[in-house]
DNA sequence: TCTGGGGTCCTAGGACCC
DNA sequence: TCTGGGGTCCTAGGACCC
């Protein structure tokens, strides 16, 4: 990749002594500007340059190469902003299905290390690699095991971190990137933290450090320094346990293999304001389709369906309904959202994201219960069974989607209307 | 500078039941 | 006539993460 002359170190401990990995069981692994790597994999003319991948005009830095970061540019920062700070900076679209395939690669060599692997998001999983240390050594031998192998079969690079805990794993992680490995013995694991800027804590973002700088609080010691209730009365209960737990290197949090998702939602934010209420409408079949496929592909229904728009002040309302049966269908999503929609009694708004979700998930053979069409509204007790119409339509609409792609459909939803039939 | 899309978790108030 | 406390569910909004 030409890259050696940028990597600081291929693997460091905070401690010489050849045991330094005693007892740090959790590993995470970070891949290094993982939807650039991946596009640069398939267009290696793209190597050396600056690149970010990113949404469309009113879109955000989705990830950017080391290279363009050393223009400024940043994940989330505005696409506009990021083009102005390099002139010569390569913008791709962002492609979803082979992120997610390559992670699902990935994903498939650290499970060959162990099942215990818990994906944070397409990019990064923790391993507790606690039974495997006898396989393949100790934890750092195993760290290197996994660097080697994603690299020769997938040609991608990454860096991991090796702790005691979750959160100073992912810590030592970030400090090793690009392409790096970090142990942070367990004896050494507060004086690791200790000048650490607060910021860096999982649950410490602007609001939070903003109160937290308000304290006095800057570093993680001033952190680990502060009584509990001067924090809780600053950042509320659950946060100011949370925190001052990590600042004194306690995490008790385990690998989670498995999880069911709680929510699947799709959003989209517009190029331009919409204004019509018909256009919003259109928009909202679209996620709604979007939503419900997911909820289909994966087998579940959903209790509780909720919209979500954005306007163009970026002030936003949400709004959620707890129907009384399960739901998978395309049509009872929808009918829900332009209910919930229409309940809002918006007056000449200006609209730039409009989002769909569903909550309350559960497997669906354990549901039998199924509302559909606009039966919605129907009192508990009462829920009718599936209607034959919408699962049919709802099968053959997912299997075009299968097959052609979500565009083949989905963005039909949102051209203008067919003209009526000529006759009736 | 002008702010994506996918999620999780927390808080607070109100309804409702016992 | 006025007033309990606990538990659960629902809803809206917001902070946060990648």
């Amino acid at each position: 990749m030409g890259r050696s002359a940028d990597v600081p170190r291929d693997s460091a401990t905070l401690d010489d002594s050849p045991d330094a990995d005693a007892g740090c069981h959790i590993l995470h692994v970070d891949m290094d500007a993982f939807f650039v790597s991946v596009e640069i994999r398939r267009d290696p003319t793209l190597a050396g340059r600056p690149v970010v991948v990113g949404g469309n005009v009113r879109g955000v830095v989705a990830a950017a190469s080391y290279e363009a970061r050393r223009y400024g540019i940043r994940s989330a920062m505005p696409m506009s902003q990021a083009v102005r700070m390099c002139r010569d900076l390569v913008v791709l679209p962002p492609d979803r299905p082979s992120y997610a395939a390559a992670s699902g690669a990935v994903m498939s060599i650290l499970r060959d290390v162990t099942p215990l692997v818990e994906p944070l998001s397409l990019d990064e999983a923790f391993l507790d690699v606690a039974g495997t240390v006898r396989r393949l050594g100790s934890p750092a031998a195993i760290a290197r095991h996994v660097r080697a192998r994603i690299a020769e079969e997938q040609h991608l690079t990454c860096s991991v971190g090796v702790a005691r805990t979750k959160f100073v794993a992912k810590l030592a992680s970030a400090r090793c990137k690009p392409n790096g490995m970090l142990v942070i013995p367990v004896a050494r694991v507060r004086e690791f933290l200790d000048p650490l800027p607060v910021t860096v804590l999982w649950g410490v973002g602007a609001r939070t450090a903003e109160q937290l700088h308000r304290l006095g609080i800057r570093t993680v010691a001033d952190l680990a320094e502060t009584p509990l209730p001067t924090l809780h009365r600053a950042v509320g209960g659950a946060v100011a346990t949370h925190l001052s737990a990590l600042a004194h290197g306690i995490d008790e949090r385990s690998v989670q293999t498995g999880e069911q998702e709680k929510s699947i939602s799709a959003d989209h934010t517009t190029d331009t304001d919409l204004t019509d209420a018909a256009d919003v409408d259109r928009l909202l079949l679209q996620l709604s389709e979007e939503v419900g496929r997911r909820v289909r592909d994966r087998g579940l229904v959903a209790r509780t369906v909720g919209i979500k728009i954005r306007f163009a002040d970026f002030s936003m309302v949400t709004r959620v309904r707890s129907l009384p049966g399960w739901v998978d269908a395309t049509s009872a999503i929808h009918a829900t959202a332009r209910e919930l929609y229409a309940g809002l009694d918006l007056d000449r708004p200006r609209i730039r994201l409009v989002g769909v979700k569903c909550e309350n998930l559960r497997d669906g053979a354990a549901a039998p219960h199924q509302l559909s069409l606009d039966l919605t509204h129907a009192t508990a007790g009462s829920v009718p069974a599936d209607s034959d119409v919408d699962p049919a339509l709802d099968r053959a609409t997912d299997a075009v989607r299968a097959r052609f792609g979500a565009a083949a459909l989905g963005l039909g939803s949102l051209l203008p209307p067919a003209a009526p039939p000529p006759r009736p």
